[in-house]
DNA sequence: TAGTGGTCTAGACCACAGC
DNA sequence: CTGTGGTCTAGACCACTAG
């Protein structure tokens, strides 16, 4: 971290920092495969340990949901559910990535917190969550319940600026940002979300490099 | 993942899994202090392990430079420098957290890959950076040097949408996107940089939850 | 083929926090 | 007080790969 090490530079093997700090090779082999999972160095067998080459930025971003993010404003949270339907999952948008699923939860919603705060449309796969076909989503924002209900492993996120949404009731010549997620588990598409927020949000976010 | 285990649900302890999968207690430490890295488990002493209530999304994000975005979508990638110059710390904007600094180098570029690709305005703290005052950044990107020459510890981003910038030479009602990022080591502010891009650009993401 | 990291073991001591 | 995880040790065998 004081960049007295540059890229490339040999670290000491394994036996010789054992020597240095007098402990055992298993304790210089955690932090050494510390280091090498949060990108600092690179291992090698035979070739030994070197400080890694940054070649691109990583970062960490954390997503907190809607209202959560309203009330972090300082505004109180209001759900307004626009439409619910369930239909055929070959009649959801091909975007939606949900063409095996026999049947898809078609949410339309805006978040309200002092004004309106985002569009959101959603398609929930009810082969993957049947449950999510008796919840009122009127009471309760889709990305809410699934966050609490719904465990996920894998997760792809596109971000974009797009134009206004009329929908979401703010000048046409308003930039948006556009916030799309897909999430699956086990291969499964579970749900599908696009969220249009007027002028952006900040993401909050750590890395190293 | 199978979604087997409910988030609450206790996690047998390290001696009961070191019997069920005949393995040291080190062993099935790591395992689970893996899953508890990655966020799957909480772990406390006494209590033992449960399964984690997903309280927020959580995303690694991959920001490749812009050259390497430029050349991922098939274009030739060209840089253009609008201007270089060596100004006083209090001169640079509010935003750039850079008061501290008695030098500070302003650039102002224009990324090319097909048509303009983006705007980027960048102030580099030259306590922290000296070296840079030397570079011809005429010829190579600001972001993709300090990439290689400068180690950093701590990156904040912020990211939003907004109009297009009469410099990007795109139709004014373009919506664009506005990535921000301030970079540090040890407290010093190394760059900030104001990126705009007409359209958009994807993060690819990974996550659980 | 030898040097390096990857991983496991059996045991130990300790810190912490429920009970 | 005691059950739990946190961490360390000394040693071992193995996998990979650069020279």
């Amino acid at each position: 971290m004081s960049g007295a090490w540059h890229p490339g530079d040999r670290v000491p093997a394994e036996h010789e920092l054992m020597v240095e700090f007098d402990c055992s090779r298993m304790t210089v082999n955690r932090a050494l495969s510390a280091l090498a999972d949060a990108g600092f160095v690179e291992r090698r067998r035979r070739a030994g340990t070197v400080v890694a080459r940054p070649r691109r930025q990583m970062a960490a971003i954390e997503i907190p949901d809607i209202e959560a993010q309203v009330e972090a404003a300082g505004a109180r949270y209001r759900l307004e559910t626009l439409s619910v339907d369930r239909i055929d999952g070959a009649a959801a948008p091909a975007v939606a990535r949900l063409e095996g699923a026999a049947e898809v939860l078609a949410i339309v919603c805006r978040h309200h917190g002092d004004g309106v705060f985002a569009l959101e449309e959603r398609w929930i796969n009810l082969d993957a969550v049947p449950r999510a076909a008796g919840v009122d989503f009127g009471r309760v924002a889709p990305g809410r319940w699934l966050l609490d209900y719904v465990p996920w492993t894998e997760g792809d996120y596109r971000i974009a600026a797009v134009a206004a949404d009329p929908r979401l009731t703010v000048p046409a010549d308003t930039p948006c940002l556009s916030f799309e997620r897909w999430t699956s588990r086990g291969g499964q598409t579970i749900t599908y979300v696009r969220q249009v927020f007027p002028g952006g949000f900040a993401l909050t976010a750590g890395g190293s490099g």
